[in-house]
DNA sequence: TCAACATATTATAATATAATAATATGATAG
DNA sequence: CTATCATATTATTATATTATAATATGTTGA
């Protein structure tokens, strides 16, 4: 009755909200997004946290395909790739 | 130039989709949305939770107003009144 | 009134997440 | 080649979340 396909899918899907379900990645995640991308140096400008701390982050979305990265010489472009987190981002800011 | 309002706005939605980042609590809003609600003991049939636990977490979801409920009897009928967490929730589980 | 049912609350222990500090890696200019 | 810049990783501690167990509250029928 349980149907353990569903079960993974929600746990998934969850998995992947979480990864946006904190202020650092969020605000992260939306600047990238509005900004088409940006380098590290950039994201921590705009945040108030250290270059660790942002890091780690952009750790977390990267291991769930939120965003990719490709260098660009001595710097890391970050860009969001996950269409569906785009979509709730638009969701949570939108000027209704 | 950090703008303070938009600074609580990003912490406020962040913790709007923390309440939802979880399996069992998006596993429950999930179903309540589409059974326009339910009570206390089908929401728990549905998962494997206990009762406290199932308990606890309705609570984290009527904090947030993301759910309601009416006493029905001796039991409580619980449904879903936020619209952006249904909107969210549409995305998410969306067959597209 | 009282037993039982449905649900909520509280306390606590287990686990996960986050912040900080220190160190490591990779790229480039000189 | 080496110093420096940009970023990543690791270790550690602080904090938050979760699950479990026990107890409490509110409702109803006998």
């Amino acid at each position: 009755m349980i149907d353990v396909t569903d079960q993974n899918v929600v746990v998934e899907k969850a998995e992947l909200i979480k990864a946006i379900a904190h202020p650092i990645r969020l605000c992260m995640v939306k600047n990238l997004i509005e900004n088409h991308g940006a380098n590290v140096s950039t994201i921590q400008g705009c945040l108030g946290a250290s270059q660790s701390s942002v890091s780690q982050h952009l750790a977390k979305l990267r291991a769930l395909k939120i965003v990719e990265a490709r260098r660009e010489g001595k710097e890391m472009f970050y860009y969001v790739t996950n269409a569906e987190v785009c979509r709730i981002v638009e969701i949570l800011f939108d000027e209704k």
